[in-house]
RNA sequence: GGAGGGAUGGCAGAGUGGACGAUUGCGACGGUCUUGAAAACCGUUGAGGGGCAACCCUCCGGGGGUUCGAAUCCCCCUCCCUCCGCCA
C-alpha cells in the first residue's frame, strides 16, 4: 500500500508518479474522498464515545455513593447517546472497509529514476553480458525440448499425462541438473542469506502482503475447500516471515533465502510458448530477498542484482540486463532489473530473474517495521527481493549453450561438485 | 476428527463488571553513588489513529452480543497445550 498520509498532504506528487503506469487515477481520487468523509466521522464518533466515557464514570460514582436515582438520570442520557455512537460507528467501519479496498488496488509509485515508458517494448537494455551473437554453431540451434528427448532427461509427455499441459518432468541427469542448480544458487548465496524452508501453501493474507492478492487472483491456484494459496514464488511466505514484526535497526538488513516449487495458473497465457520449458505452471525456483532500512535500500538492491548475475555468468550464460520502464513494473514495486539468459536453440531471451525494489510498499501491507538505533517510533522497512535462479529457464538455456558437435551436454564445472561425479550429460540407457 | 485446558505489554505473570491501558517482577534506557564497573537507590519505558494544539479515541488472540460502563459476563472462530483417534 501506498501512504495514505502522502496521499493527503502531497497528493500532486503521488498523482503525477502513478500516471507514469499510466493507469486511471479515479481509484486514488476516490480514496482522498472517503479519507476525508472517514475522518470527520471518526472525529464525531470519538466525542460522542468520550462523552459516554465520561458519563458512565459518573454513573459509578453516583451508584457507590447510594444516589440511584441520580444514577438511573445519568445512565438513560448515555443510552441515548449509545445509539447516535453505533450509527457513526457504522459508518465508520464502512468507509474504512471501503478505503482499504481501493488502497490495495492501487499500485507502487515508481522511482523516479526507473525509465519512461508504457510498455515492455519501452524497456531499457542496460548491458549484454557474455553475449556474442556470431558464436553460436549449428549445434547449439537445437531447441532443448528436443536436446531433452533425445537425451531422455526431459519427459514433457508424461507430465502432460500425469498432470496437463504446461507440466513438466525431468529424468535421471535431467532432474540431477535441476536439483544442482538450486544447490549450486543456495550455496553460492549462502555467505549473506539465511536458508529458509518455508510452507508451499499460505493463507490469503499472506498473499495479500506481497501484493499478490487481492488483484491478481486468477494468477494463482487456490484450494478453495481450506481457502489455501499455493505460493507463485517464495517471495510470498518470506515476505511474511517477518510480519507484524518490529525489528532492530542492528539486524538490517536481514537477509533470506529459499529453494521453494513455485505455482502460476498463467491464465492471461494460454497457448503461449506451451513447448518444452518456456511457461510451465510448476517450476523451482530459489529467492534471495532482504528486509532493510531507506537508506540501505540502494546498495542491497544491486548486491541482488550483483548475486543473480554471477549465477549466469559462472554457468557459462549469455544474459542482458534490463531496466523496466514505468509502464512495466509490477504493481508493488518501485525499480525492477530484468536479467534474460539468451538461449540460442529457441533464440530467445528468456527473463529468468526480476530483482526489485518496493520501498514500504509491502511492509505497509505486511506491518513490517523497525526501531531506529537513536529510538523514536518504528518506522517502516524496506524489501526487496530476486530470483537467484529460476530453474526451467536456465536448464534450457544451459542444455541449449553447452550443446556439442556429438549431442551430448557439457555441464558447466560450477555444478560438477552437484551433479555425482559427471562431467557430460550423454543419453540415458 | 473427539474430550478437556489455555491465549494479558519485550519476557514472566496479577487482574471475575466501574478509580484498569492495565499491580508486580525481569529486561531495556536515563540519573545518583564510584577511579571504572557491579550492587544499591531514584526515575523513564507498548502500539496505532485523529487534532495546529490542549487533548481525544482505539487495542488484553479475532469477530459478534449483553450493559450507562467489559480484560472481566454470553456466543462463534482461530491458534497453542494435554489425552484419544488417524497418519509420512
Amino acid at each position: 500500500m501506498i501512504d495514505l498520509r502522502q496521499i493527503r498532504s502531497d497528493y500532486p506528487t503521488v498523482a503525477a508518479s502513478l500516471a507514469r503506469r499510466g493507469i486511471a487515477l479515479d481509484g486514488l481520487e476516490r480514496v482522498r474522498e472517503l479519507d476525508e468523509a472517514h475522518r470527520a466521522v471518526e472525529t464525531e464518533r470519538n466525542g460522542i464515545r468520550s462523552e459516554i466515557k465520561e458519563l458512565s464514570r459518573t454513573v459509578g460514582g453516583l451508584r457507590r455513593d447510594g444516589r440511584m436515582d441520580e444514577a438511573e438520570t445519568v445512565a438513560a442520557r448515555s443510552r441515548q447517546l449509545g445509539d447516535a455512537e453505533r450509527a457513526l460507528d457504522a459508518s465508520e467501519d464502512e468507509l474504512k472497509a471501503a478505503i482499504r479496498e481501493l488502497l490495495l488496488v492501487v499500485p507502487n509509485l515508481p522511482a523516479d529514476d526507473a525509465p519512461d515508458g508504457a510498455s515492455e517494448a519501452d524497456n531499457v537494455v542496460l548491458r549484454h553480458e557474455g553475449w556474442d551473437p556470431d558464436s553460436y554453431v549449428d549445434h547449439q540451434r537445437v531447441p532443448h525440448w528436443d536436446v531433452g528427448e533425445a537425451l531422455g532427461i526431459l519427459d514433457v509427455e508424461r507430465a502432460v499425462k500425469m498432470s496437463g499441459s504446461m507440466f513438466t518432468m525431468f529424468r535421471g541427469a535431467g532432474a540431477t541438473l535441476a536439483r544442482a542448480l538450486c544447490q549450486l544458487a543456495l550455496d553460492a548465496n549462502a555467505d549473506a542469506f539465511e536458508e529458509i524452508r518455508p510452507p508451499s501453501m499460505v493463507l490469503t493474507d499472506t498473499m495479500i502482503s506481497t501484493g499478490h492478492l487481492p488483484k491478481f487472483s486468477d494468477d494463482a491456484y487456490h484450494a478453495e475447500r481450506d481457502d489455501l494459496w499455493s505460493i507463485p514464488t517464495a517471495e510470498v511466505p518470506l515476505t511474511s516471515l517477518a510480519r507484524d514484526e518490529i525489528l532492530a535497526e542492528d539486524d538490517l538488513p536481514m537477509r533470506l533465502m529459499a529453494h521453494t516449487a513455485c505455482f502460476r495458473r498463467e491464465a492471461g497465457s494460454a497457448g503461449r510458448d506451451t513447448r518444452g520449458l518456456l511457461r510451465v505452471h510448476e517450476f523451482d525456483k530459489v529467492e534471495i530477498l532482504a528486509y532493510c532500512t531507506p537508506e540501505q535500500a540502494a546498495d542491497v538492491h544491486a548486491d541482488l542484482l550483483a548475486r543473480a548475475e554471477r549465477l549466469l555468468a559462472q554457468l557459462g550464460l549469455a544474459y542482458r540486463v534490463l531496466d523496466l520502464c514505468a509502464g512495466d513494473i509490477g504493481q508493488s514495486s518501485r525499480r525492477t532489473f530484468d536479467l534474460e539468459v539468451y538461449s540460442p536453440g529457441v533464440d530467445q531471451w528468456l527473463e529468468c530473474s526480476s530483482v526489485s525494489w518496493f520501498g514500504d510498499y509491502q511492509a505497509r501491507r505486511a506491518h513490517i517495521r523497525y526501531r531506529r538505533n537513536e529510538g523514536g517510533s518504528p518506522v517502516m522497512v524496506h524489501t526487496l527481493n530476486g530470483s537467484a535462479l529460476a530453474v526451467p529457464r536456465v536448464w534450457a538455456a544451459v542444455v541449449e549453450t553447452h550443446r556439442q558437435p556429438d549431442g551430448t551436454v557439457a555441464i558447466p564445472e560450477v555444478l560438477h561438485p552437484y551433479m555425482r561425479g559427471a562431467t557430460v550429460i550423454g543419453p540415458r540407457r
